[in-house]
DNA sequence: CGAAACGTTGACCGTTTTCAATTACAGTGG
DNA sequence: CCACTGTAATTGAAAACGGTCAACGTTTCG
């Protein structure tokens, strides 16, 4: 779920160019004409669209191992910044050399697809948590989706603060609201984790009836 | 913006089965196996994710022209639950058949990609939205992101009760602001349509360093 | 060691939500 | 054709909640 740039691994043969980005610095900027698309092989990358008022909201976070910007493969200029969270290095692969080897690999298309229906996936549960009004019914909503692999338990990879900017949160409503569900005993932290009890009685509605 | 489904209605000559969802009921369920991927005729069908501790989150609303469940061609069984808002008519298409085609087909394939890639851009513009915290700011950023045909006009297909929801408001916030709105001159409104007189240009933010 | 982030908490303010009530309007059935 | 019913549109008033500003302790990193 995680890899999307397994597509992109497997793009063998097309030129790459290897670059080290600074952190603050920017791999592209919002406008400019695409030239490639990328893989992060070490750090981690913000893509951030800049908004009249001045301020900026976070699209899409790409770690180690992902690719980014697939996107840009059908638009003529990037329409996000990509600024490097911290020193980071990344591939580019020029954007005709992947065009040219999709449309002759029905096989590698279909990866991509996979890769941009898993991004689909990500977008729209962000989306639909944006719904949730509660500070702190959103965090815990935000903690529950995390909670992927240990079913109870998230850790953190990056500050409480670049996370509460993901939510569309203040830090301080976001700290409210973790210590708010902390003492509520509804989750415990511990360094740069958190522990998501499962309920008792968690009553496990009755399954929706299948049409068909 | 809204056709999400155009690459399955190219898909022509495809098994198709039309089915009738009452509310609440299941088009599929989470767990089960992957057999076919689905168009919203009419309707609205609402994607959740069942947690351990008995909640669920809520991962999309699939209205009518949408498709749903593409994600579903790369999995064995569905990750979600889909269930019928209200009285709905979807079409089914079998999972192999969907496959098949898109491995024959480069350019079918890169259609796909291409409409899952619009939906990403799609569904981060409605994301960036949400991030207005002004009632009326969102209103304004949302109307002039319906302006895509004739420029200064909106025309509306549904209540704003409904688009209230979509953009993550109340109604009445929603009203609010229209009358803030109109009160001020930004827009004029007449029946179901909202007129956007042009307003000057905004100034542009200085630009974060690039590296290459 | 010092500076710059991060984490945390308090108080206040402004906006949106909520609750409530009223009008307009479209569809239904007598 | 017209009451009748339900939804949409609209406005008011009060409450709740998150944002903002502020202050301070803590950790991190050069």
């Amino acid at each position: 779920m995680r890899q999307s740039a397994g597509w992109i691994e497997a793009l063998t043969g097309t030129n790459r160019t290897r670059l080290s980005v600074r952190a603050g610095e920017a791999v592209f900027l919002q406008g400019a004409a695409v030239t490639a698309v990328y893989a992060v092989k070490r750090g981690r990358v913000r893509l951030t669209r800049r908004l009249e008022d001045g301020s900026a909201i976070v699209l899409h976070v790409a770690r180690a191992g992902e690719a980014f910007a697939e996107a840009a493969l059908f638009a003529d200029h990037y329409h996000c910044d990509a600024l490097a969270d911290t020193d980071t290095e990344v591939e580019a692969i020029p954007k005709a050399d992947v065009r040219a080897r999709l449309e002759a690999d029905p096989g590698l298309c279909l990866d991509l697809a996979r890769a941009l229906a898993a991004q689909v996936r990500d977008v729209r549960a962000r989306l639909e948590l944006r719904n949730i009004r509660s500070a702190r019914e959103r965090v815990l909503a935000w903690l529950r989706l995390q909670a992927g692999r240990v079913p109870g338990e998230v850790e953190l990879d990056r500050p409480w603060t670049a996370v509460a900017a993901e939510m569309g949160l203040t830090h301080e409503s976001v700290y409210r609201a973790l210590a708010s569900l902390e003492s509520q005993g509804t989750i415990r932290r511990k360094r740069n984790r958190v522990y998501l009890p499962g309920r008792a009685g968690a009553p496990s509605r009755d399954r929706p009836t299948l049409s068909i």
